[in-house]
RNA sequence: CGGCGAUUAGCGCAGUUUGGUAGCGCACUUGGUUUGGGUCCAAGGGGUCGCAGGUUCAAAUCCUGCAUCGCCGACCA
């Protein structure tokens, strides 16, 4: 490709709205324009990566035997409410109708409608295990889109779904999945953690995310520093304090404090916070005949609510309930002390004696507080978010937190859809089996900002080869006055071309240092320069965007040097 | 959904307090100059100042409503 008849629209200025690095540099590159919130078009260079990402993809699906489909972006929503989901799932799905006034909608996912194939399409188990996959467009309607292509509304995601009579079948498309996704992140060349992951909305039993690390990533990682182990802060296990509870040596002591922060108000009673215990009110579920259970962790750890909604006596969804509301009492006032419903305390905070905590009273703590003897434990859980130095639940090492950016999820399923949605063959038995289901999603635009996260210097984007929109480029320097320049340029061209080499000539007639900074910024993997300077020898320059060093190369050298390089 | 802020040329911004001819830098076009790291000079094109209504002789500027975008929070794969 000439760079004259290319559309290569950089931008020296950042964009105002782009925060991460990612986005600045998608942006000021020319991979993506925004259309809208969450909306983005991709650009030519743009769209040479994410078709890189997807090669990838599509190769390593291929490998493991998954078949290649493609599923309408608009569903009915008939099958939605068969599987139950038209009604489960909140604005994030955007609902339309037709002009029938029937009703559809955008696909945040495909489970309904692969669900609805396999019914029709797979009736023996002869034609089992089945895995399926497509490269779409989702749309899901997020809250706060941001970070450009990194959390946009619509994306392009790869979604496999796989078809078992059994749990082991099951497990081993997981297993091979799990290790496609592996190969997957290793060529796209990302530093990327494999996690023990919470199933979230759409159910089911085991799962792993697979993230990026990344600052500007979204969701925190716990690994330990002594295991392979690593799971997403949601899931990862606190482990309960060892030794005994120390016995009570203080009595319970009332105080009145002023504001409503907690940091302030513990200063005064000259209490540190991993000597006090705050409570959250959250609805409680059927199994529980009071209205509300109280949620007690120590002061200076974070409430984990999706440990909380595992609780048998918490109601699903979590409902964190604002007790001035209900009771006219500020929340930092809650108080163990004398509360009626259940009581679930962490295992941290249980293990506290002589703590302070609310009175339950506006305006009022308490100090010198005890359990059993001042307020009672209905039972010592788990519902705090883990943190740095936590030993890891593995029981190797101590836990580390780093932020990641999920770029894949596998989920086993289970039967929920199947069941839902009457998925089933005859067995060898002639018997009418439910099939059990794992679905496998990897965020393909999402990759190519998490690439960038971790391949940028101050100069711009710096690609690995497996991912970069030309694999080289060719820069002349004032090709407009040399004839020498030209010929080579010109010659160097063909030979790459010839031999399968993306390449890129920039045959624009501008400044060497316009043409140098353009091409660093797009983070083309190898640079060779042709000027006067070095053709008298026979000589042109060749520089790697990484590296940086600039080694001269006899110019019949340079298509096995690039070759090499690439390889 | 709640709080805050923004909206003026393709991009980044000034001008709004105190109403009176629409500005700057980058980008773009033309000519010249320069040529191994975003040259320099000159000339030029491009705007219903987010939309609608109101006040006024006169509104980018004051008032009202709406829309869009962003940040923080809550929520959510």
């Amino acid at each position: 490709m000439r760079s004259s008849q290319y559309l290569l629209s950089t931008l020296k200025e950042t964009p105002s709205d782009a925060e991460v690095v990612s986005h600045q540099l998608m942006l000021r590159a020319g991979m993506i324009r925004k259309v809208a919130a969450g909306l983005y078009t991709w650009t030519p260079s743009g769209l040479r990566v994410l078709r890189k990402v997807e090669k990838v993809v599509r190769e390593e699906m291929q490998s493991i035997d998954a078949l290649e489909i493609l599923m309408p972006m608009v569903q009915p929503a008939d099958l939605w409410q068969e599987s139950g989901r038209w009604d489960d799932y909140g604005p994030e799905l955007l609902r339309l109708k037709d002009r029938h006034q029937r009703d559809f909608l955008l696909g945040p996912t495909h489970e309904e409608i692969i669900s609805e194939l396999v019914r029709k399409e797979v009736s023996s188990y002869k034609q089992l295990p089945l895995t399926l996959f497509q490269i779409q467009t989702k749309f899901r309607d997020e809250i706060r889109p941001r970070f450009g292509v990194m959390r946009a509304r619509e994306f392009v995601m790869k979604d496999a779904y796989s078809f078992h009579l059994t749990q082991e079948s099951l497990q081993q498309s997981y297993d091979q999945m799990y290790a496609a996704y592996c190969r997957i992140f290793e060529r796209l060349g990302l530093d990327y953690r494999p996690v023990i992951a919470d199933t979230g909305s759409i159910g089911g039993n085991s799962s792993h995310e697979f993230h990026v690390l990344a600052s500007s990533g979204e969701d925190d990682i716990a690994f330990s520093d002594g295991s392979d182990y690593a799971a997403n802060v949601e899931m990862a296990e606190a482990l309960p304090p060892k030794g005994e509870r120390a016995t009570p040596a203080m009595d319970k002591q009332e105080h009145q404090v002023k504001g409503d922060e907690l940091a302030a108000l513990l200063q005064p009673l000259s209490v540190e916070a991993q000597q006090a215990v705050k409570c959250f009110l959250v609805e409680a579920s059927d199994s529980v005949e009071a209205e509300y259970v109280l949620l007690v962790v120590r002061a200076d750890h974070e409430l984990n609510s999706v440990k909380a909604e595992k609780l048998e006596q918490v109601a699903s969804p979590f409902n964190l309930v604002d007790s001035y509301t209900t009771h006219e009492l500020h929340n930092v006032f809650l108080s163990p002390v004398d509360f009626s419903g259940p009581i679930m305390v962490d295992h941290a905070a249980a293990q506290l004696s002589d703590f302070a905590c609310g009175a339950g009273r506006n305006g009022v703590w308490f100090t010198g507080v005890n359990w059993q003897r001042d307020a009672k434990i209905t039972e010592a859980v788990d519902i705090r978010n883990v943190i740095e130095g936590d030993p890891s639940p593995c029981g190797q090492g101590y836990l580390k937190i780093a932020r990641g950016i999920e770029v894949g999820h596998i989920f086993q399923l289970g039967k929920k859809y199947s069941n839902a949605m009457k998925v089933g063959v005859l067995s060898e038995t002639g018997k009418h089996e439910t099939l059990t289901m794992g679905c496998y999603g990897i965020g393909v635009s999402r990759i190519v900002a998490a690439a960038i996260e971790q391949h940028h210097d101050d100069r711009g984007i710096c690609w690995p080869d497996n991912l970069a929109p030309f694999q080289a480029v060719i820069i002349p320097m004032n090709m407009h006055k040399s004839a020498r320049v030209q010929e080579t340029a010109e010659k160097l061209y063909q030979q790459l071309k010839d031999q399968g080499v993306e390449v890129l000539f920039d045959d624009r007639k501008e400044r060497p240092g316009v043409m140098f900074s353009d091409m660093e910024l797009v983070g083309i993997p190898h640079q060779i320069v042709v000027g006067e300077r070095n053709l008298d020898e026979g000589m042109v320059e060749y520089q790697a965007r990484k590296a940086g060093d600039k080694v001269k190369l006899k110019i019949e050298q340079v298509a096995s040097h690039i070759k090499d390089a690439l390889s």
